[in-house]
DNA sequence: TGCAATGGTTGTAGAAATACAATCATACGG
DNA sequence: CCGTATGATTGTATTTCTACAACCATTGCA
């Protein structure tokens, strides 16, 4: 790709570890961060679009993935299992997601999203991953390059 | 009410752009948004290190930039002005900010961080900056490669 | 001077989120 | 079987955030 005559970016190390790579991580993730947190009205927006407060459209959207036991979807969230109960209620009565038995284990119940509330998810997902302007506006090479590093995690 | 829905900041005419740009911009979003949100418990362990919640770990940081005056601050935390009263009474209270009367129009406040105010601040970024590990993993060359692209930005 | 507009504060009301205790049903090991 | 552990629910209390109305001080302009 570029040739090792890079400029300056902290290329005066010659140890095998640089001490720069975790700079260089730093730098890269106050990047990612300004970018991701900039606006982060957008809670409020998909709050709104959906017509619920956020963490249930973030319950939706993982429950999108694949069913989960109350108890999973309480770490999902990072909440108890009180307050999770208290959202899949909200979102059943809603007729966003059904809860049901778990054959394997009675005692668990298995929440699954519905039709209507897979929608909903799609919605508060396109909202979320609706790209800033910045991104959009990059060269399409330099673009493409970002692509493929992310790509590998 | 602040954020209006304003979609077209970058125009629609721009028919120079491929299709694939915005596909491929919004998969690298994704991917951003995955690493920076992934563990937002972030959030959680800067409230318990500075004993206080995070929209006053916000306004702390904000200030590091610079003062502000109590609408302007309002403005940065996306609140309104009463509950950035609340705010900033509790941070004076702490001795992490001071407020003084803005010279120019005496009927604002200028609000400006202290020293004790900075300290929690750094202390709270150094938290918030820390990369995950999948990016310090990652190849010294591709790392290069993330940082000089997001230098753009 | 008089008066509307602005910046900030106080107060209140309510939603949302967090946390904890207590209870019930099921599962599992002895 | 019996006792314990686990998953989930209910209930309650507290914190945090949001929103709105009312008020005071200061400014700028007619």
């Amino acid at each position: 790709m570029s040739n090792t005559t890079s400029t300056d970016t902290t290329s005066t190390d010659i140890t095998s570890t640089p001490a720069g790579q975790s700079d260089t991580a730093a730098r890269v993730f106050a990047a990612m961060r300004h970018l991701v947190l900039e606006q982060d009205d957008r809670k409020a927006e998909v709050a709104e679009a959906l017509g619920m407060s956020f963490v249930r459209s973030k319950a939706l959207r993982r429950l999108v993935a694949g069913p989960l036991r109350m108890s999973e979807l309480a770490t999902a969230l990072a909440t108890d299992k009180p307050y999770t109960s208290v959202i899949v209620d909200d979102l059943e009565r809603r007729g966003l997601v059904r809860r049901s038995v778990d054959l394997d284990d009675r005692r668990c119940k298995v929440v699954t999203v519905t039709e209507l509330g897979t929608a909903a998810a799609l919605r508060a997902e396109a909202i979320l991953a609706r790209p800033p302007g910045v991104l959009l506006a990059l060269d399409p090479e330099e673009l493409a390059l970002l692509d493929r590093v992310l790509a590998r995690l």
